[in-house]
DNA sequence: AGTCATTGCACCATCGATTGTGCAAAAAAG
DNA sequence: CTTTTTTGCACAATCGATGGTGCAATGACT
């Protein structure tokens, strides 16, 4: 650190310093300087000026030359929520792991919000995009399109560009089947002690509903449609749901399926206004894992989705040539009650 | 979209089109066009033209010549932890509303990762940065200062910068006092019965110890040593704490801290591995809030850290001319247990 | 008509890098 | 000692925007 100086050095400072051109000095920075047939020596005095200067490449100055930025996005619903963090910090690991720079934003599920925040995404040209949980996926792709990104969807499909989801019927109908089987321990269960709860008009939501459906079916014999109970992905409406069956029946359902983590926060809400009942002896299925929601005084089945598989499949296929708009599946794991299972947290040295 | 081309278009684009010149272009498109003196018709044809072709300006260029790029930066050391991902959504949700661009990255409570994160910030030129939770807060100083960037740090204070953290001291008091109580309904607490888990050498953890030996002393008479378990910010070693003392008293402490919700993951492992104990009789407190956490099988009590305000009064700071390198605290706010808290998320519409 | 102020805009250097091209000097070949 | 090849680098254009400066055209005023 020789640098007393209040700014950054720049190319041109180390060329003064060197004696070298700047367009020397860049190829020595950046890596390409045998290509350009540069002298080792002159490399090394470069380089060596270059630490004692703490230089440090202006990403916007070659960005903008190279309209290649070293940004990839991940554009998410919501920050808050095990599922999508979780996601967050395994695309963030993977983005590093490729020498580039994540940056991740949330668009809170708002189609108008979606599309801008990728357009100023794109002002700052990064190279790919990740839509994870979009609610237009389709606009957002519609967005990049324009502007020549590559980009693959997550979680929810698009028709317009290559998508990685959960197999979201499959991991329904294990839950599905999860619940039933615990239930019926409890003693037979008849289609009315089985509900579902939460989900909206999104792809997601309607496979979990199918699955659920088909195995509910299947197993119990009927399906009545009051059972399914949609509400959004929003704690409060599932609040409202639970607290309008408890209004009716003076209990809750003995099983139920919770489409997301998201509407499990609802159930917390109902049971803080319950204070004084337990529920223990309710069965419920979420589609999501969460640690502590793992834990709660009765079981919950839980389903972890493989966000760490879908950010790989998805850079080996922006790596590709070819992106056929296609929807690759991943295969979600159940999760039995009071289970802890270590995530990307655990990967963290502890100094003491 | 009357636009077919590949490329986005560029204040050139609409020179040519509109047949003024590219610095014109750029007055009316920035703003500054009143004060450039361009005619009204004018500044309206471009506009006009601007929105036809779908013109977003190159954030990289803008900033790149103006050396401010709109870009805020949020240093974490995790995401996947609803207390660093709550922060990220009210983060992002204030530096919108401020009309910039939040820029949200991890660095593993690595220092080294830290400091080498933060140069890429500074790379892409941002204009501040909230630093929260660093392991070495002033080792992130000296990297921001050499680049004349402004910051602030959340969470865990340094000594060169202005920090604003909760009040660790007073929040473990409050948390310290409701366990106790609550244990105390259970039949006399003797020091031995009372722990706290978690923690490692850092700021928050050595105010959080101190006001739970504070509580501790002044209520039960005595704080023998034994019982702090420091376990650093790892759920596999608090998991390990937990196992040892079990292992030794065949019991949990009857009363416990635990210093973060990711310590209390830490407890759910332990849980996990004695399948067939319900630990029933056990009351914890959380040095942070989780909503599934707040309904485990036993009580829990917890801290609501206020990040909402901390990102407030952070942004209040680097909005200040002098911002000399004081800690401010935060009162944090104690909840206790079976508690629903809604969230940045219910900002969220939701759209059927 | 001549002077001066105002309006409306164009010109150009600049931010910090990348990259195609050209050209000396040194080395190899003849 | 030429001619050719190779080595090592400098030059200059460029990416897209910004903002200081200058200048013609218009209007106001004596």
């Amino acid at each position: 650190m020789t640098d007393i100086g209040k700014k950054k050095a720049t190319i041109y400072d180390l060329s003064m310093l060197s004696g070298a051109s700047p367009s020397t000095v860049s190829a020595v920075l950046n890596g390409s300087w045998r290509k350009r047939r540069i002298k080792e020596a002159t490399a090394q005095l470069i380089q060596k000026l270059a630490n004692e200067h703490g230089y440090t490449a202006n990403l916007q100055a070659r960005g903008l030359r190279s309209s290649r930025s070293g940004l990839v996005g991940l554009l998410l619903p919501v920050h808050d929520n095990r599922y999508f963090s979780s996601m967050a910090q395994s695309f963030e690991a993977q983005v590093r792991s490729r020498g580039q720079c994540p940056l991740v934003v949330s668009a809170c599920r708002d189609p108008e919000e979606e599309r801008k925040v990728v357009e100023t995404l794109i002002s700052y040209s990064i190279d790919e995009l990740f839509i994870a949980g979009a609610t237009d996926p389709d606009g957002v792709h519609k967005v990049c399109e324009k502007a020549g990104l590559k980009h693959v969807n997550i979680d929810l499909p698009g028709t317009l560009a290559p998508s990685i989801i959960s197999d979201n019927h499959e991991g329904a109908r294990m839950l599905t089947q999860a619940i039933i089987e615990r239930a019926q321990e409890d003693g037979p269960l008849s289609p009315d002690d089985l509900y579902l709860f939460g989900g909206r008009n999104d792809h997601a939501s309607h496979e979990r509903i199918r699955g659920f459906r088909d195995v509910k079916r299947a197993v119990l014999g009927a399906d009545p449609d009051i059972c399914i109970q949609p509400t959004g992905y929003s704690p409060a409406m599932t609040a409202r749901a639970f607290e309008a069956f408890y209004e009716g029946h003076g209990k809750l359902p003995r099983a139920f399926f919770v489409n997301s983590s998201i509407n499990l926060e609802g159930l917390m809400r109902f049971l803080a206004l319950h204070p004084h009942e337990t529920f223990a002896d309710i069965i419920v299925g979420c589609y999501d894992y969460d640690p502590f929601g793992s834990f709660l005084p009765f079981p919950v089945f839980m389903i972890r989705q493989d966000s760490e598989t879908m950010i790989t499949k998805g850079f080996a296929i922006l790596d590709a040539d070819r992106r056929p708009p296609i929807t690759h599946l991943v295969r979600p794991t159940l999760v039995p009650p009071r289970t802890a299972l270590t995530g990307p947290l655990d990967a963290l040295k502890d100094i003491e």
